[in-house]
Parts: C-alpha cells; sequence; structure tokens
DNA sequence: CTAATTCATTAGGCGCGCCTAAATATGGCG
DNA sequence: CGCCATATTTAGGCGCGCCTAATGAATTAG
C-alpha cells in the first residue's frame, strides 16, 4: 500500500462537515467560507482549513475546495451529505410518530443517530412510515435517489405583504423556540393570517383563536410560509 | 483546573471494554486477564493495558485493576456495563418486533446503536414493547435498576444425559451460524430431544420433525438449554 | 530451585480531529 | 495605489485509542 494513500474517512465528523456544507450551500449551490463553516460547527477556522484539505485532497474528493475561495460538495460529497439528511428526517419522522416524541426532541437524537443507521434501519423505518415525504417539522425528506423539490416557502421575516398563509415549515435548530412556536399553535400545516409587520414584530391571526398574537423576530425567523394554497 | 484531571469519557471505546469484562467475568465474577480482553475486543494486550489504567485512575474508576492480577468491575463499572446491555438488547427486540429485522441482522445493528441511544429512547421503546424481560435470542434484559436474574440454562455441550428441553438462548456473535440453527428449528422456546452425543456430534429430535438432527460441535456450543419445565 | 515459557507492561509512535498563535491573502477605502 | 481590517492558512501541539518492539513479571517444567 503507497505510504501517501487517504482513505475517505466517512466518520461522524466527515458527515457533519458534508451537511453543514450542503445547507450553507443553499439551494444555488454556492460557495462556502471556511469562517461561515467554523461558526456552524463550533470549530476554529484553522480546523475547518485542515478538514478541507482531507477531504478535497481524498482518492474520491468529497469536496472542491481553493485556498481563500471557498469550498463547494463534489457529487460524492453532495450524494453522501442528502443521505445522512435523508436519514436525519427519516429518524426525526420515525421518532416523532412511531415513538410518541415530543416535537422539539426529535432533532437532538436524529443528529447522533443519523450517522449510524445501517442501510437496512433505514429502509425499514421508511417502509414502516409509509415512505414519507415530508419530516414533522415540513422539512422534505430528500429519496433515495438524492433527488429534493424545490422550496416554494419563504421565511415569514421576509414576508412584506399581508394576507393569508400556510405554515410550511419550522426551523429544528432551536428546542426552545420550537416549543414556544408550538404553545402559539405554530407548527406545520396551520393557518396564519399576517395582519401587519412592523419591523420586529409580527401580528398574526392563527385558525381557531380570536386573540391577535404578536411574534418576537427571532421566533418569526424560525417559521417559513407559503401561500395558502 | 487541575492538569492531571482525568474525566469520565463514556466513550463507545470504554462501553465496549466494559461489557466485554462484564461478559468474561461470567456470574461469579471473575477476575478478567488482558490477553482474554485483547483477544475478545480484537485489539492488542499492550492498548488493553493502557486503557484498564485509565480506566482505573479516573475520578469515578469504572474497573478495579491491579497489575498482572486482571480486571473487575467497580460497583460504577457495572451499572455502566448493564445499561449499555440493557440498550443491546432492547434494540435487539425492537428491530425484531418493530421493525421485522431477521434474528441474524439484529445484532449488529445493535452493538452500533447501543452507544448513541439517549434514555428517552430506551424508555420509549422499552414502553412500546411493553417492558420485555427477553430479547429475541433468549437473553435476559436487565432491568433499568440494573438487577439480572441468574441464569439457569446450560450450554448444550455440557449436557451429560439424555433427555427432553427447551431451547433457553442462542448466541447472537455468530450470524451464519444462528441462520443455520433457525434452519433447523432451534430458536429460543423450542423443545428439544437429545437422544444422544456422542464427541463432538449431537443427536437431536425436535417438535414436528421425525428425522434426527446432527449438530456439529460449534453449532451446538452456539445453544444453551434448560429442563422442560 | 532454577530455567523456560507465557503473559503483561512499558516505551515510543501514528492518525484523527481538534486547539492556539503566528503568518499571509484578499478586498475595501482613503 | 497602497494600507488596513478581516478572512484564511500554516505551524506546532494535545488527547484519544490504537499499534509494535522491547522489557519485565509470573508460572510451570525439569
Amino acid at each position: 500500500m503507497p505510504p501517501s494513500r487517504q482513505r475517505n474517512a466517512n466518520t461522524e465528523s466527515v458527515d457533519n462537515y458534508l451537511k453543514a456544507i450542503l445547507a450553507l450551500s443553499g439551494p444555488e449551490e454556492q460557495r462556502v467560507s471556511s469562517t461561515s463553516l467554523a461558526d456552524r460547527l463550533g470549530v476554529a477556522p484553522a480546523s475547518v482549513t485542515n478538514m478541507l484539505q482531507k477531504l478535497a485532497s481524498s482518492l474520491l474528493p468529497l469536496v472542491e475546495y481553493e485556498r481563500h475561495r471557498g469550498v463547494l460538495l463534489s457529487a460524492a460529497g453532495k450524494r453522501r451529505a442528502l443521505e445522512v439528511l435523508r436519514h436525519h428526517r427519516l429518524i426525526e419522522t420515525f421518532l416523532y410518530e412511531v415513538l410518541d416524541y415530543p416535537l422539539e426532541e426529535v432533532h437532538e437524537e436524529a443528529e447522533r443517530l443519523e450517522h449510524f443507521i445501517s442501510e437496512r434501519f433505514e429502509e425499514r423505518i421508511a417502509v414502516k412510515l409509509g415512505h414519507p415525504k415530508f419530516d414533522p417539522h415540513g422539512h422534505c425528506i430528500p429519496a433515495m435517489d438524492g433527488k429534493m423539490p424545490k422550496q416554494i416557502s419563504v421565511p415569514l421575516t421576509d414576508l412584506r405583504e399581508q394576507g393569508t398563509f400556510v405554515v410550511d415549515s419550522v426551523s429544528d435548530q432551536d428546542a426552545l423556540l420550537l416549543r414556544r412556536l408550538r404553545a402559539h399553535g405554530i407548527t406545520p400545516g396551520a393557518r396564519l393570517q399576517v395582519a401587519s409587520r412592523p419591523p420586529d414584530d409580527f401580528v398574526l391571526r392563527t385558525s381557531g383563536v380570536s386573540k391577535a398574537l404578536h411574534l418576537s423576530r427571532d421566533l418569526a425567523a424560525a417559521v417559513r410560509i407559503r401561500s395558502a394554497h
């Protein structure tokens, strides 16, 4: 075995880098900076550089990386990232539907388990759940072939006009926030009348509740909406 | 923080050492040698010594260790080992009962996942399964408080007299072996007539099958039996 | 009771993923 | 255009869990 051989480590850490790049590069697949990765992953920027160099120079590179110019997923990297994302969202759905987890707690557990389940496990829970298309936060579950439909929703904070909307999805990043949203009846599928939106204060009405609802900016930022079909 | 502080790492590797010590020390809790641990874990003996020293000298030691005299679990170590064993066996039961895994495949998956599930996950699957006492191999599942009833079964290979018995449990260590046993109808609970046992050849009759069954030593070694109540 | 054999430990090293501190690009502004 | 602030990379180190080679302890055989 030649000494300079780099094996393609698919470790938990590698998975997390790939997921972060996928999330940060957005739908237009823009290059992602080291700093933003470092922020998101909670590691030092130097650690990011290190890892990116490793990922880029392996036999089957998972990223395309140029010094000082950010990073992008390679085809293989994207495949793996979507596989892990699929694991994550299937597990979330499973915890919610089958094991009766409260919505706020599915993310943390899925975040750990997504790296360790087998293909068989993935397939079995997908069957059990009837091949769901969305997780309980309203996020789309990538198909086995890695295809994902385009997002048509927008962040509530991007909204300019008033009107009636449907909650498309809620962020899974912050359990506390999520619980507060749920307490206000804001869960995927809920109907929402946006009455007005002065800066940093969102006045809403939800179905069945007469009183107006004020949402702070951080709460609103965790909600994506689409037009009431 | 004093520099010599050793944190009590509860990593996957530590868990595996604790499980191995639990298994090898047997019901009489005998001291376990470095070599037997090295064999079981598939690592070099030197690595074992290293780890044992670390485990023994942490703030809350997980093992009692004396140079050249082997190792034993401390109370804390035993607690953790039983917790992981409980995880393992609950997961196996879950995979078998809820996700319809074939019996031979539950072990490998459980072996990975046991280290990463939360207390909540453990509790939820236990509830879902109705707090089972045995896993699908026939092994007893430790209770939450770490209590385990004594084994009353004996290895088929230890048997001296003929007679009718019930299969208590089958080993989960070797998937191939397990599949061959299942093909012969030897699963926990099955009735077994032991007709004769010349060295290294076990002649059996199973319920419903008229033809005699010959088991090689390696197969027989994977079966534990008890008297047909 | 000594010698040989077997078992266990020490010593030193490696890859991984992280860190800090120091050096170096890049891009915007005066 | 050159300078500065910020972003990024390089250099050097650390703990973990593993390795091999060499040393040392325990046990068994003669």
